[in-house]
RNA sequence: GGGGGUAUGCUAGAGCGGUCAAAUAGGGCAGACUGUAAAUCUGUUGGCUAUGCCUACGGUGGUUCGAAUCCAUCUGCCCCCA
């Protein structure tokens, strides 16, 4: 059987490690507990964060044991490292209902248990994973206590040496105290992972390279153990934006927040350079798979597409609402039977479409325009349908009469569709 | 602690006391072209009961017939000195 480290280093996940032949081997000896940091300023992921899930996922998949991190005690400071001003700091509580929302989300990736409430759990196996709060150990730490056990191993002269304190210093942008210390807090949590469950290796994006190393210092300096790091490269899309932000903002793995169909919508319109790497990083197809879908060109390029849509909604929201999302947008785009399908759908009383409802309001109940002003341009610029018909007056009214089949189909440009029934 | 600067629409960034809902760029949206892609071109981009009205240029007060533009003060951010 292949080693995950080199299965994972030919899906792309590798940027850098402290040693690749030795990770490749303690990998490969034993069942190794490793640690991911997430990001807690939401109560959900977006997709920039499924590079670490399906890192982690691969992983356990291959018998190592994951741990999540929320960082409830490091995200009441702000990580430094990638921006150029302070994160916002949010409060204990808000970070701990956060918490909640992305453990759940984990979960139908990773075998995991909330390492905090149940920690007894029934069905926990070897594999079994934890998720953690670094407040739950960061939080009672002793000032005094920690400057001397932590601080004495760090030296001020090469942590400003690390790029992101550097660039601030140079900025002469100001860095403050407290953002100063997110390295030896984040180191900290490497140690405390160490030594509580045995942790020996950290994940994470490549921005954090110099934190995780931290840690791997700490370890070696106060427990004489090697430990070691991997970075996953940090994802941009082939046009040079962020992964996963689009014209709504993020994609979110929330259902809430970005429905499944939307989500299997992001998909389908990756730029065409993308989707060989999104298929590896986002899909558990074998390579093989992968490398001939990545062989189809120009329109049939649409073919692998599909494939990853339907396979990375399929893991973020199950196979139900992967089938529906693909079988929406088949029909939505191409030609089939759209009454059949699952799309945004609002009801609507009869009595109120029989006296008649003027098309801009239409358009912005729905929420296919945000105002009705929005909805008036839509309309003046012939991007408002209805039935697939265009309407371009702004006087429009929508009556009974427009009914198909006892429904409406709005549609505002290309893609956005919405479906109106009568309500009984 | 002292001195100075800055605060504008989704973002960046212009803005003579009237003609500013506010230049320009990016982003967004729509149209054309396409493959539900990219690139390109065009239009559009505060709200509304819509040839007009309302709300907006950090907060609050003031000067003025009239202020995003002037004054005072408060707040945030930044810089210099200590």
């Amino acid at each position: 059987m292949d080693n995950v480290f080199e299965a994972l280093n030919e899906r792309g996940f590798i940027k850098q490690t402290t040693n690749a032949e030795q990770v490749t081997r303690l990998l490969g000896e034993e069942q190794v507990t490793y640690y991911v940091g997430f990001d807690s300023t939401a109560s959900s992921l977006h997709v920039g964060s499924l590079v670490p899930i399906m890192a982690m996922a691969h992983l356990q998949r291959a018998g190592h044991k994951p741990i999540a991190i929320i960082g409830g005690g490091t995200t009441m400071i702000g990580d430094p490292t990638d921006k150029t001003e302070m994160r916002p700091m949010l409060s204990h509580e808000q970070i701990s209902t956060n918490g909640k929302g992305i453990l759940a989300q984990l979960q139908r990736y990773l075998n995991l248990n909330d390492g905090i409430a149940n920690n007894e759990g029934a069905q926990t196996s070897s594999k079994t994973g934890r998720f953690l709060n670094n407040a739950d150990w960061l939080l009672s730490v002793n000032y005094i206590e920690f400057l001397r056990d932590i601080g004495k191993h760090f030296r001020v002269n090469e942590m400003i040496k690390a790029e992101g304190y550097r660039q601030r210093l140079d900025r002469e942008l100001g860095l403050s105290f407290l953002e100063f210390n997110y390295q030896l807090l984040q180191a900290y949590d490497y140690l405390y992972l160490f030594q509580e469950y045995g942790c020996r290796l950290q994940l994470g994006g490549d921005d954090q390279w110099g934190n995780i190393l931290a840690g791997v210092d700490l370890v070696r300096r106060v427990e004489g153990e090697r430990v070691h790091a991997v970075t996953f490269p940090l994802l941009t899309t082939a046009s040079g934006a962020k992964m996963g932000k689009t014209a709504g903002g993020a994609v979110w793995l929330d259902a809430q927040r970005t429905s499944p169909y939307e989500f299997y919508q992001y998909w389908i319109n990756v730029d065409d350079r993308d989707v060989s790497r999104f298929l590896a990083y986002f899909t558990f197809l074998p390579m093989d798979e992968i490398r001939q879908l990545s062989s189809l060109e120009d329109a049939a390029i649409r073919e692998a597409k599909e494939v990853l849509a339907y396979q990375a909604t399929k893991l973020a929201h199950g196979q139900i609402e992967a089938d529906k999302a693909q079988a929406t947008s088949r029909a939505a785009f191409g030609g089939g039977n759209l009454d059949e399908v699952a799309m945004p759908t609002s009801a609507i009383s009869p009595e109120r479409l029989d006296s008649g409802i003027p098309i801009m309001e239409l358009f912005h109940e729905v929420g296919l325009a945000n105002s009705r002003s929005e909805a008036r341009r839509l309309v003046q610029q012939g991007g408002a349908y209805i039935n697939e018909k265009q309407y371009r007056a702004i006087d429009t009214i929508v009556g009974s009469d427009l009914l198909e089949e006892n429904a409406l189909l709005l549609r505002a440009g290309k893609k956005r569709y919405h479906r109106i029934i009568i309500e009984n």
